[in-house]
RNA sequence: GGCUCCAUCGUCUAGUGGUUAGGACACUGGGUUUUCAGUCCAGUAACCGGGGUUCGAAUCCCCGUGGAGCUACCA
C-alpha cells in the first residue's frame, strides 16, 4: 500500500512551531517512504474562523521548504482581492482563493458536509449511532453530577431511550447531534506507533458526538472519515489527540473500515514545561520568519526537537533529513523550547551563507534605506559572524551613519595622555592617508597598520577605533575604517586629533 | 476529581543489564586578539524517590512523586 501522510490544520490561528513540527515528521516520513504528503485544512469549527490562518500555513510551509504533494497546496495571491469585512466572509473569500490538488478532493472540510452526513445517517440506520436533543444545559448538570461523584464526565444515554415514534418526532422540530453509540465493555487497544500498546476501557469512553447541531461534524468523525476516503495509510500527529484515539477507532470499526498506523508526537513545551502559547513570545512559525530567523535554522532546531539521528551529528539540510530520518527514532518525552539554542543555530547557518546572498537576505531589515550596495555588502561582510537573526543585522552599526558623541578620554589606551594620543592618531591617519581612495580594502587598511603597530597593538589601534567609531565596543579599526570609507575616516580621525589638542 | 501519556546535566539529547554516564546549547575559565564578536582548548553540571528482580540496574518490574494532555455541539 502506497505511504500517505497528512496534516490536518485548523485555520483557528497562526501556524505555530507545533505544527510545524507535525508538518515536518510527516514530510520527512512522505520523502523516505517515497509516498504522499498531503494538506487538509479542518475547518469545522465555524466559530474560531481565522481568515489569514491558511495563507500563513501555506506561507510558513514555503518558506520552510516543505513541499506539500496533495490537497490544499498553495493559493493565489490574497493582496487586493479580500476587502475587509467580518471575518468569516473574509475566511470565505480567502478559501476561493485556494489552490487544490489532487483526486481525493475537496481537501477543505468545510466543502465536504454531505459525506459526512451521508456517513452519518448510515450509522443512524445502523442503529450504531443515534440523535440527541439535550440541551447543553442538561449536559453541563449530567458531567457536573459525575465529577462529584468521582466517576469519569459521561453523557447518560438520556436520548437513546426515546422511541422510534418521539425520535422522528423530535427530529423534525428540535436541532439534535448525531452521538455514536460506544460498546460499555471490553476495551480499545491499539499499537502507537512511537509510544507502543495503549488501552482505554470502553466503559470510560463518553458517546462522542459525529455531527453538531449546525450540521458540521466535529473533528473525531471528519478525520476519520476523510482519512479512510484519502487512503492515508499513517497518521502522524500531536499527542494531545491520544485520549480521543479509542473513539476513533471505534468508528473505523463502526463501518468496518481498517485502522491507519498511529503515531503520536511530542508535543513543544516552554521554558517553564508548560504548554507553549502566544505569552511565551513568539511561536508563530511567520513571528521567527519576520524576525529574521533564516529557514535552515528553524528546521535543524525543530526537527530535533523530538527526534535525533542517535548520533553526534548536530547540523543537518532539510535534505540531509530527509535521508537520514527514521520514524523509530521519535522520542516519546515532550521537549521544551530553547530559544539560545534557536539562536545558535541560525547563528551558525548566517556564518555559512555567501555574503552575496546574506547581503541580499539583509536588505529587507536595514533600518536606514542604504542606496549604496556596496555599503550593504560591507555592512554585512562585517556583521556576519556576530549576529544570530537578520534583524540583528542593525545592531551597534549606528556610528556607520553618524559618528556619535563621545568623551576625549575614551581615545585613551590605558595611561596614555592626551599628547601620546594624538601623536598615535595622526600615525595612523598618515597611514590611512596613503591608501588610494578606489584601493580603500580591509586587507589594504589592515596590512600597514598591524605592520606599524607592531608588537603591542592597542597605543595605535585603540584611539584609531574610538577615533572612528566613538564606542567602546565594536568591530576592529580596519573594518569600520572600510565601512566608513576613506573621506570620512580621514575625517573622523582629524576630528579626534582636533578634540584631543 | 476521572482517564491517558511522560520522566538522564539548567536546556536538547546519547545510552536498551557491566560506560571514568558521551555529545550539543547555555554558563565559567583560558588561548588567539585593540574592544565586541567569531574561532580554538579546558571546566562546572544529570540518571525524580522508594521498593523489588539480578552477582550486577540509568537500563527490567511495582509503588509513589512530579510534569503534560484529555475530560466541549474546539480542534
Amino acid at each position: 500500500m502506497k505511504t500517505r501522510v497528512r496534516i490536518a490544520p485548523s485555520p483557528t490561528g497562526l501556524f505555530h512551531l507545533g505544527g510545524l513540527r507535525t508538518a515536518l515528521t510527516n514530510y520527512l516520513f512522505a520523502r523516505k517512504e517515497r509516498g504522499v504528503f498531503v494538506v487538509r485544512v479542518e475547518d469545522t469549527d465555524q466559530s474560531r474562523l481565522v481568515p489569514e490562518a491558511i495563507p500563513d500555513m501555506l506561507e510558513s510551509l514555503r518558506w520552510s521548504g516543505i513541499g506539500i504533494d496533495e490537497g490544499v497546496t498553495g493559493i493565489q495571491s490574497t493582496k487586493h482581492k479580500v476587502q475587509s469585512t467580518n471575518s468569516k466572509e473574509r475566511y470565505n473569500r480567502i478559501k476561493k482563493l485556494v489552490i487544490q490538488k489532487g483526486n481525493f478532493g475537496p481537501y477543505i472540510q468545510s466543502e465536504r458536509l454531505e459525506i459526512y452526513r451521508r456517513y452519518a445517517e448510515e450509522l443512524l440506520r445502523k442503529k450504531i449511532a443515534y440523535p440527541c436533543f439535550c440541551t447543553p444545559e442538561r449536559l453541563d448538570k449530567v458531567r457536573k453530577n459525575c465529577q462529584a461523584k468521582d466517576l469519569p464526565p459521561k453523557y447518560d444515554r438520556h436520548c437513546l431511550s426515546l422511541s422510534e415514534a418521539e425520535m422522528k418526532n423530535k427530529m423534525a422540530k428540535i436541532p439534535y447531534v448525531i452521538r455514536l453509540k460506544v460498546p460499555n465493555s471490553g476495551k480499545t487497544v491499539f499499537n502507537d506507533l512511537v509510544r507502543g500498546r495503549i488501552e482505554m476501557e470502553n466503559k470510560l469512553l463518553d458517546d462522542p458526538i459525529l455531527i453538531k447541531s449546525d450540521g458540521f461534524p466535529t473533528y473525531h468523525f471528519s478525520v476519520v472519515i476523510d482519512d479512510h476516503l484519502m487512503r492515508i495509510s499513517h497518521i502522524l500527529r500531536g499527542e494531545e489527540w491520544i485520549p480521543s484515539t479509542p473513539k476513533h477507532i471505534l468508528i473505523y470499526q463502526a463501518f468496518d473500515w481498517s485502522v491507519p498506523v498511529i503515531g503520536h508526537l511530542t508535543n513543544i513545551l516552554n521554558m517553564k514545561g508548560g504548554k507553549l502559547s502566544k505569552r511565551d513570545g513568539d511561536v508563530s512559525v511567520s513571528d521567527f520568519r519576520q524576525k529574521g530567523y533564516l529557514p535552515e535554522a528553524v528546521i535543524n532546531f525543530v526537527a530535533l526537537l523530538g527526534w535525533n539521528p542517535k548520533t553526534t551529528k548536530e547540523i543537518f539540510t532539510l535534505a540531509e533529513l530527509v535521508r537520514e530520518f527514521d520514524i523509530k527514532k521519535l522520542n516519546k518525552a515532550a521537549p521544551r523550547f530553547d530559544q539560545q539554542r534557536l539562536e545558535w543555530f541560525s547563528g551558525h547557518y548566517i556564518r555559512q551563507k555567501p555574503v552575496a546572498e546574506l547581503a541580499r537576505l539583509c536588505a529587507p531589515y536595514l533600518e536606514k534605506n542604504i542606496k549604496d550596495k556596496n555599503l550593504v555588502k560591507k555592512i554585512v561582510t562585517v556583521q556576519q559572524p556576530r549576529i544570530h537573526t537578520l534583524s540583528d543585522v542593525n545592531r551597534e552599526i549606528e556610528f556607520v551613519f553618524k559618528l556619535p558623541q563621545y568623551p576625549k578620554q575614551l581615545l585613551r589606551w590605558k595611561d596614555m595622555g592626551d599628547r601620546a594620543v594624538i601623536e598615535s592618531l595622526r600615525r595612523a591617519l598618515k597611514i590611512i592617508g596613503k591608501i588610494p581612495a578606489s584601493k580603500f580594502t580591509l586587507t589594504n587598511l589592515e596590512k600597514p597598520l598591524m605592520a606599524a603597530a607592531g608588537a603591542d597593538r592597542g597605543p595605535l589601534l585603540w584611539p584609531l577605533r574610538v577615533a572612528l567609531t566613538g564606542q567602546k565596543q565594536s568591530p576592529s579599526p580596519f573594518e569600520c575604517a572600510w565601512m566608513l570609507g576613506k573621506n570620512e575616516s580621514v575625517e573622523r580621525v582629524k576630528a579626534a586629533i582636533r578634540k584631543t589638542a
